[in-house]
DNA sequence: CTGAAAGCGCTAACAG
DNA sequence: CTGTTAGCGCTTTCAG
């Protein structure tokens, strides 16, 4: 059916060898021979088998991008910026949705590895501590890079925020707008989510002030975790006039339940989310966030990757930090 | 490294083969080393090399999805779709994002085809009349489903809405509404877009009203555009008091454009758009939208697909049509 | 019921 | 510079 190596050989009158030297620039060869070979082989569309190519090189191309969310747009957008790197260099991305779930991720990792992936860019949902899978593909020696949520204990390549620095970035600008009685809704036990929470507490000590207790609600990823807690919040008393949000869809579901008490967004209460997700704009309120350069992220990572798939040896791991961004809306808007 | 057959047959000294058949279940091998081997298998924690297996079977477990954009979370929601059906199965779905480019669609296509994909689901972003594409896939006998966009011409398998019927709910909604000048965002030139528009036009003729021209106005798939697009529409007279959008983004867009206007939504002029993407609930103002049941297009499309690939004979093309349902919310709400 | 032979399409290593 | 030999890990075919 497809045209194969020996054909063009055939055709040629030379040796199979020959054709596969000439396809691969193999120094060994006569240019006019090689160019033979290579006008005949376009001249019948000659596509090269990687399967059987894999099957000898051990090589597939094929590089795993394991996210907890594809629907959360911050992920959708990392993971344009990982194709869009590394497409070109001729690697095919395939995807895994973990839903948030450990125990599904393992189980996706496990697939990709045995489907012989080169690499691995993971966005890991194991909670703190669990470090089986990562200790796996050391063990295996397949490249990876951890983005967004960095796993005390590894020393694996990372690209993303310091999570501390971001939540304290985004407190701080609450307490810059004369918030008094600010408020977290914090994320899930994983790096991120602890590591905004450091970060929001940092800021308030620096300030003298101290987070109340019942001022840190805990929510999720999702919209209607941000929704649920901040109607908890909004039972407290005193009541806060300022919320930071464990991310973008958080902090829209917290506005619902503000707007929804007839309270008003920023004057009775300012918000913030973090991951400047693209509709930011069009919300009810337009949110204030803290950019986390997502394709930066995505490409960054590939980059990483690339480089540990290419070279022979295992290069020392690399932490990137990319700086977070504030990027000021109407929802925390009161002053200038 | 990796265990092979041939270790696990060398170990309970019997023939490779006789691995090989007890792993796939094969009827001619006796009970007892059929259960030995297996046991032997799960103690070794045999897996099957795959690529080997493709090389001489030619299926790879590999489906193409081919999206025109991941971050428009309608085509996220049909991605998780999709794995959800296909994973189960054991195929592994490989994204590829063409950004609303023909020319990147159809490189994408030869890549994956190239990879030997065993099928393909595809949201075409080929305008209208462009079939080499489905046409190279068929010569190649490659299985593929259509989703979202149908293409008049070909007869492939599709699953979707009836692009006519969507615009006509939408538009008929408005009307019911009392709008009396209804305008309309129109989007690209493939199948959604002149659908919506032949059915906005139907529902207008329907009550004796007829679009006026210039409230026709083109907008693409992003909100930006729909946003210059309204502004666009804003200038004509009369003012229209209604507009049906070609999708959420473009009409949280024109919203953003009216609000700005100083308008009310949907007193002066009420929005509806179509999708329902996750986030609608959050805008400015809720947005009124259709929807078009993402995850189950992939899901069905998963389902058709999987039905191609894994029958002999090429089946007859199914055309699937999922029903529009129309979703209200304050956007265009003026009674009841 | 079990196994030996052949080969999928390609490349690495070495010989001419 | 060109070609030969050997195999990657598995399945298909066919003989015992």
């Amino acid at each position: 059916m497809a045209v194969r190596m020996k054909d063009i050989a055939e055709d040629l009158g030379v040796s199979l060898m020959t054709v596969s030297k000439a396809l691969r620039n193999h120094s060994d060869i006569s240019e006019k021979t090689r160019d033979r070979v290579l006008k005949r082989m376009r001249e019948l569309n000659y596509q090269p088998d990687w399967i059987a190519r894999s099957m000898v090189t051990g090589r597939t191309y094929l590089v795993g991008l394991v996210l907890p969310d594809l629907m959360h747009s911050f992920f959708a957008e990392v993971a344009k910026g990982v194709a869009r790197k590394l497409q070109p260099r001729g690697y095919q991305v395939v995807i895994s949705d973990t839903e948030e779930d450990g125990g599904i991720e393992r189980r996706q990792v496990g697939v990709l590895v045995n489907r012989k992936v080169d690499g691995l860019i993971i966005a890991s949902a194991q909670h703190n501590g669990r470090l089986e899978l990562f200790q796996m593909l050391e063990r295996n020696k397949i490249p990876y890079v951890l983005i967004d949520r960095i796993l005390p204990g590894t020393q694996a390549n990372f690209v993303g925020v310091k999570d501390d620095d971001l939540g304290a970035l985004a407190t701080e600008h609450l307490i810059a707008q004369g918030c008094q009685r600010i408020a977290h809704i914090r994320g899930p036990a994983v790096a991120t989510g602890t590591g905004r929470l450091r970060g929001y507490r940092r800021a308030l000590a620096r300030h003298g002030m101290t987070a109340r207790p019942q001022h840190i609600a805990s929510g999720e990823y999702g919209d209607n975790t941000g929704y649920e807690a901040m109607q908890q919040l909004l039972r407290t008393s005193p009541r806060p006039d300022g919320v930071f949000c464990y991310n973008d869809p958080v902090a829209a579901g917290a506005i619902k339940a503000i707007l929804e008490a007839r309270l008003r967004v920023p004057k009775d209460i300012a918000v913030i989310g973090a991951g400047n997700v693209h509709y930011s704009d069009l919300l009810r309120v337009p949110l204030s966030t803290v950019d986390q350069s997502s394709s930066t992220i995505g490409e960054t990572a590939a980059d990483l990757l690339l480089q540990a798939m290419e070279s022979k040896k295992p290069a020392a791991p690399q932490r990137i930090f990319i700086p977070p961004r504030l990027v000021v809306r109407d929802s925390s808007r009161r002053r200038g």
